[in-house]
DNA sequence: AATGAATGAGAGTTCATTCAT
DNA sequence: AATGAATGAACTCTCATTCAT
């Protein structure tokens, strides 16, 4: 599963193989067949996988008080340490456009992740690190958005995503640190 | 070529099919090969066309003023009237991962975006329509990567992209209108 | 249709392409079919004059004395300024074992070589210059497989085939000279 | 293989389908596929296959006199018993004029056939059994010349290679038996 | 739990031929 | 006499899937 998370970052939903994924990891594809009868059960299980990995990395921890800045560079830092990750993103992102099961999915992931950024942005203004006249709900959609963008590989590989972040960063009023 | 421009948006790279194009227009296989010699010479075109329609219809003009305005309002109706360009637009950016000649195309794409987006903030700055401490090179990178995020159709369909525009536009001073 | 015939013999009916044909003298593969019916037309022509291309530079002239000599000089001439007859020959001969028409074209040919070959060696011997004692009914098959072999391009581009002409002038007596 | 073989010999490589052959022996396409991943390999074990067929049945063995004789007869029988072999040999001379690895194994299997050729008939000059004066390497050449001619079907049909061998052997000393 | 072998359905591509002009 | 455009049929090759063991 993990090989075909691999294959599909670096080859796409178009050039994924069952076999090339069966041989990466030393297996018959009778055997990956063994374990996930069909293709789609795979590209289930990448998916599960790679829904998990963002989750988990994204949930903000840590102190109340910067926990947005830190929600920020692990964002950054993730898409940075493991591009494959953003590469599938990518992929699932466009194939939610013709497969219903997973425009559900990747709408359920980005409202939970807008509800977070939200109430983040909330507490900050209400403990004062945040201008407060701003709209939670529309800055959180803001952000959601430019920290969206970044995974497309067009703007992920240029410096520019950075020039981007560091200027919603210094809107927010949290360049200061 | 239209077709294969459908067909790209409706099913992705992975679903294009030759055949499927030639019945679309009512063709014969061999003649649509008698055109385009073979399927990447017809995504060639594709992408051109593709460039073009996003080129031309994004390409700022009318009264210098509220250029930057209007530019937004032209993003947000050109994805809205053909959201098949947003599909196609993603692929493209997908694919620039592992296609150099395409990623040359994406990024020439962009940096002259990026380059048109800097001169109007810059022009709006100085005529007074912009708050002046804004440097315009990481706004313009923040705008476009905003914009650019739109194309995925995880955004493109959700009503929180008016948020985040509207929220942009405040931020720069534009919402007046 | 010599074109046809260089594009046989360059690359084998296996590689004969009417497109090709009609490029190489810059015609319309619609105009060339308006000249050859079909494919099967246009190979009937390049047949015929492969034919008699053979034919009428091989048929012995010259004096009566050396004609034998003369002939296996020509055929060593011919073959080797016209690679190209020597290589259709060689793919007609081969297709003869599939298309009787061809067979019968063939066996006309050999046959009437033989015919002459017979009728040089028995006048030579009749005037002395040959060994009386040899059938010339044999010899000139003998001499008919070895000239045909020169056609294969294995031994055609081999100095050997020199070595086995002389060691046959040699056995004939024609070697003095 | 030995479809792929027969298939070659009965319509040439211009006709040499995989479906053909694979419907000859009752599999798939897709399973011949399997064993040739693609045509070439397979047209390169028919090669081996033919190569292999020629070499150890043509080999001469048994007692060192009459070798010589013996040869000339295999190669008859041989031609006459298995046609197919021959026109197969005769595609693939053809073939080597295009084909350099083609070209290398026929001419590595034709040095190796000269010098057993030469070897013969030097031992069996120094045995007595042939006229002396012979020199070997021409007399082999014209040798090899004459049996190869023996693969083309024009001559190989009619019962005049016959009289060519017949001849050849007298000339030799060998007809005695 | 694992595999070599097999397969149906289809992919892109090629080519001789024909059609309309 | 000539051509651009069109086409049917066929070709090699691919791939997810299944079968027998």
């Amino acid at each position: 599963m993990l090989a075909a998370f691999n294959e599909i970052a670096d080859r796409g939903f178009e050039g994924l193989r069952t076999r090339e994924v069966a041989a990466e990891v030393g297996l018959n594809i009778a055997t990956l067949h063994y374990y996930f009868p069909t293709k789609e059960a795979l590209i289930r299980g990448v998916v599960e996988h790679a829904m998990n990995r963002f989750r988990t990395t994204l949930a903000p921890h840590g102190s109340p008080d910067d926990q947005l800045r830190n929600h920020f560079r692990a964002v950054r830092k993730l898409l940075r340490d493991e591009p494959q990750l953003g590469a599938v993103m990518g992929e699932l992102a466009l194939r939610s456009a013709r497969d219903p099961a997973m425009a559900r999915i990747m709408r359920e992931t980005n409202d939970a992740w807008h509800r977070t950024l939200r109430g983040l942005l909330r507490r900050a203004a209400r403990e004062g690190h945040l201008k407060p006249e701003l709209d939670s709900d529309d800055v959180a959609s803001l952000v959601l958005a430019t920290l969206t963008s970044m995974t497309l590989p067009t703007l992920a590989a240029s410096p520019r995503i950075d020039q981007g972040l560091r200027q919603l960063e210094r809107w927010l009023g949290l360049s200061s640190n």
